[in-house]
DNA sequence: TTTTTTACCGAAAACGTTTTCGAAAACACC
DNA sequence: GGTGTTTTCGAAAACGTTTTCGGTAAAAAA
């Protein structure tokens, strides 16, 4: 019923606390006889330390938080899964929380973790957050944290991200290769930063190449959970705005694969009339027809890259270094497929 | 630097811990005035209690573990975001693990959990688990704990899950109804009960119809990652194998969407000669063309329902009552489009 | 004034560990 | 048998909180 403690090991054995726990910990100052007793007394009786106890006297928890915007999302339940996976390996476990894309809930969750003073946190920003004073509270109160994907650049401290504008540039650059010469951009909303890099890198492959830059080919969707819709949509508005466009570089793929069904439905031939780039290689994005030309957005390895950082600086806080922030940048990938024009 | 205890308010307030603790927590017997310069204090001092040490006093952590199969998946990710966003109501963090459909790992997490002395744990099994000794230990530990979606029918405790096999005959007796007679079943791994269940249920919507059962019409797949390339498989060798079914249920939205991307492929006309009826009602069954008849699997509800059990258990134990195991069963409906024929 | 009540405060134990430090016991050596 | 060394053990403090219980002072009643 009552868990079992040392001191009832103790007492069964009639020896003191002290050296049961020594016993356990295979300290040097108890013989092998008692070790063996105490170990085989513990094993029998289902001995388990009381976590709270030992939290409380070693003052670390063996626990990690994650907030992030969503999960129910394809990349975002890819970065759990590797943080999740890699901490188990180092025996942390993982308390997630969800801020819903908002600033409120993410600076109520971001305190919650504090309370339960977890090692460590990480976390991807929400869409509408623009004041960062609670990640610097953070960082004042010495907690190691590791920003990600939605990330804020003026605070200080380790990000693990891609380079959204590098990856948005080459998936242009790959659209102007094929011979396309009016490229439309379909956007995420104004404010995360990633949406902001995408745009840019986007505008950067036309100036390189001599493109003039035209807003009106320029359409934003929110990328909630709407976004095949969105697609659909923005593809008729596009149809209805321009009829010289033959390459659009997509946001995000599910609001790609929308915007192919429309044109599927609409007879415009893909990728002969129109070519499409998508972005985050989602798994869907091989399987429908036409298949997807994409950016593939690493979450699995985010994720493990993510709390080897938190790891590694978890480590340098125990013993008094230096902890030395990171800026890592993972390498994405042109996937291309049949949505693109083959490059001649 | 340090955080702040209430040792340091007591000190600088010239008074004791005893006092603030009680202040803070609004007990009856200390004044109005020092109760208002305490709280001042606190707020200045941005003072946290201690959770280790609150949690070593009361015995309860205010924090629950789940361990779910995969994470990357539309129903579990959705029974998360349920979950989580309960227990946030109710002031709980919430532990995630993953199995990866392996019994070894389940029994490890669960071990981990009762460690870390969760006030409750959660838990949907792994396929491959058919020995539930550690299940019951964690009910012999009297640690509230709820089965969901995939649960163990034996061991003792509350469950919520969804009537599969109801589900599938309601599937079945739907493509009974438009005129199917010949019904091919793509069924999910042998093991786990709810594939199990949605089999008997066609069988017995066929029985009840006097329509033969045929075992040579019932396919498996392991729906793993590759659900839609066995999908495909699994449709390809029906073709070859028979020439006159009419109708498939489906275990799985993602393999019934294999299956269509390959009839479509072969230019089977769906319904017209073959009406197909999925499972869960993944968000792309809506989206897909033709758009998938499918029984509708409501995750974010799981989600909910299974913390609010928990949560009921963890106040009965808390005040000595008897915890009372329910069985809840969410309903199912079968959401009609356009893979099966309309009703005559 | 004395007694009783009320209001307010604090000492201390407890939760279960970890770790320091000193002491006892056992052994070795001359 | 004395001295020094090694081995083995345990007392006690500490981590930060909660809660019981008793005590003092002021207010009310006598």
């Amino acid at each position: 019923m009552k868990p079992v403690t040392l001191q009832d090991i103790a007492d069964q054995l009639g020896i003191s606390v002290t050296t049961v726990s020594k016993a356990l910990k295979d300290y040097p100052d108890v013989s092998a006889k008692t070790k063996a007793l105490v170990k085989e007394l513990a094993t029998t009786l289902n001995y388990k330390p009381n976590a709270f106890a030992v939290n409380l006297r070693t003052k670390e928890s063996k626990t990690v938080g994650l907030i992030i915007p969503v999960i129910v999302h394809h990349f975002f339940s890819n970065v759990i899964k590797g943080i999740i996976a890699e901490a188990e390996a180092k025996g942390y476990l993982v308390i997630i929380l969800q801020s819903n894309e908002r600033y409120d809930m993410e600076k109520k969750h971001l305190d919650l973790l504090m309370n339960q003073r977890v090692d460590g946190i990480m976390i991807s920003l929400a869409n509408d957050t623009v004041d960062f004073k609670h990640l610097n509270d953070v960082i004042a109160a010495d907690k190691p944290m590791i920003m990600f994907d939605k990330i804020a650049k003026t605070v200080n401290c380790s990000k693990v991200i891609i380079d959204d504008r590098q990856a948005a540039y080459d998936a242009t650059q790959h659209l102007i290769d094929i011979g396309c010469q009016r490229i439309a951009h379909f956007r995420g909303s104004l404010l995360p930063q990633n949406s902001i890099d995408r745009f840019l890198g986007y505008r950067k492959a036309l100036r390189d190449n001599d493109i003039p830059y035209d807003a009106s080919l320029v359409y934003i969707c929110e990328c909630d959970d709407l976004s095949f819709e969105e697609g659909q949509n923005n593809a008729r508005q596009l149809l209805l705005d321009h009829n010289d466009v033959d390459g659009i570089f997509i946001n995000t793929d599910l609001v790609a694969i929308g915007a192919i069904s429309e044109f599927n439905k609409q007879g415009i031939k893909i990728p002969e009339q129109i070519s499409i780039v998508g972005f985050s290689n989602w798994f869907m994005s091989s399987i429908i027809s036409p298949s997807l030309t994409t950016i593939d957005q690493p979450g699995l390895e985010m994720g493990r890259s993510v709390f080897k950082q938190l790891y590694k600086e978890i480590q340098q806080l125990k013993r008094d270094e230096k902890v030395d922030y990171q800026q890592i940048v993972l390498p994405t990938q042109l996937i291309q497929r049949d949505s693109t024009l083959k490059v001649k």
